[in-house]
DNA sequence: TGCGCCAATTCCGTAATACGGAATGAGGAT
DNA sequence: ATCCTCATTCCGTATTACGGAATTGGCGCA
């Protein structure tokens, strides 16, 4: 399985970082950064040159890249990036305690799944969920999040659950008691789904905060038969909220690095 | 010139633009991005997974890229991108007028060469001038820079340049001088070299301004034998001044554009 | 102005490598 | 439970990239 490389493409990818890095690059800087001979420095530059990337600046001088290469980049978003220092995060949290974790974001009035360790995790055999997308009213991630949000931005979710169905906190009778019943999930630090029936899952749901921004939700998928919320609270709330503020953490480190 | 280009380096870009476009990429989408077939693509997309730059969201969802590519374009200078937009305008200028034209930058005291025409231009034959950097106090760019700029900045110069050897500006006698002979070349429109004694060739230099700010300077190299400053001025400016306010439109437009 | 050195560039025979049509396998939908 | 779509793997073929050695050309020094 992990072996696949096409040689030419590893080099052309190694020569445009090694160009990225300095503002003009001689051959012979290349041929230091990289320890490709110049014969196959050249062929590659010229292939850079010919899409577009790189630009030959003189003789001396050396080549160095183009506006283009933030066709490469630029559409790079802050979400790939936090899913970036979460993935292995995640991992590390399904493998020491099995349950599934997901990563959501809260978008146009829904919970959208970023990314989920329901695949490598051994108790759990639901599908992988990435085309779902769970209602703010009942699921954990949408809690947590309003919860957690600012007041502005809470008031505003409010009003869409309100619009919507009456299930979950939208069917408390009002907006008071939607606060109210958030006020609750800030107290306890973790937001439980609101099935209108028991249903075979549950999740425990923590905010990934900067600051006094919720970035995402972290939530924890669990059978219902293996555990009341509460238990499951009890034993992984702790572990829980340091993935999170591990993400957190990764993201700023990731930022300063470049 | 039709260089033999590397096809997979080519194609691995082609894939690695395609996936910055969107926020997840399934090999459906790929293929009819990139026109590329499936194999191929599931191959070059194992060696930029290999790489780090993209990542394998599940099987359904497909591909996204990575905060790698920062690594490919993070580096890219706004210098960089004003040379881009330059270089197709300076080109077309030496090829209507003959002159060869420079485009060069205040850095650290001394006027160094960003880009220039040199080579292209059948007028010219001094040596392509890409190490040489020019001192404010003699060049035509360092006084078009010090006479547009803004004044706070203009201070400091003249602090530097009085601090250098006394030749050009710095023959004057006080700062007051220079300060005036500054406000003749922006009356004027443009700067001409100072050489001590009279050199084979000259330059008449313009600023490259947005807003306030002096991005860069523009200068045409003239042999003396040709024409006077002044005759050189009479039948250029207009194009020279239309070239650098091309410039900043077209860093306008690529701003715009990404 | 002319010479000498160093680095960039080109050449070309060799062997490895990427190619992609067709077969297989996995998931989701009905 | 079955079909159907789409991702993935296989493998023979021909093309392609490779890089040591020779050549060119520019720059600095005398």
């Amino acid at each position: 399985m992990p072996e696949p490389p096409v040689t030419p493409v590893l080099r052309a990818l190694q020569v445009l970082e090694a160009l990225n890095r300095k503002a003009a690059s001689s051959l012979g800087d290349l041929k230091a950064a990289t320890g490709l001979p110049k014969p196959t420095l050249v062929r590659l530059l010229d292939t850079l040159i010919a899409a577009g990337y790189a630009a030959r600046i003189s003789p001396t001088e050396g080549y160095r890249v183009t506006g283009q290469v933030l066709a490469l980049a630029g559409g790079l978003r802050f979400i790939d990036r936090m899913v970036d220092a979460a993935v292995p995060l995640m991992a590390a949290f399904t493998r020491e305690h099995g349950w599934p974790l997901a990563l959501t974001k809260v978008r146009d009035g829904v919970s959208v799944v970023l990314h989920s360790t329901v695949p490598q995790s051994p108790l759990s055999f639901e599908r992988a969920g990435y085309n779902t997308s769970s209602l703010l009213a009942t699921g954990a991630v949408g809690q947590a999040h309003m919860a957690f949000c600012p007041p502005e931005e809470r008031q505003r979710l409010i009003g869409i659950v309100q619009a919507g169905t009456r299930v979950g906190l939208a069917a408390l009778p009002d907006a008071r008691a939607v606060e109210a019943h958030l006020a609750a999930v800030r107290r306890r630090g973790y937001a439980v789904t609101l099935s209108p029936r028991p249903a075979k899952l549950f999740g425990i749901a923590v905010p990934v905060r900067q600051g006094r921004n919720v970035l995402a939700s972290l939530v924890m998928r669990v059978l219902r038969s293996a555990m009341t919320p509460e238990a499951a609270a009890e034993r992984h709330l702790g572990a829980l909220n340091a993935t999170a503020r591990a993400i957190v953490a990764a993201l700023a480190q990731a930022d300063r690095a470049a």
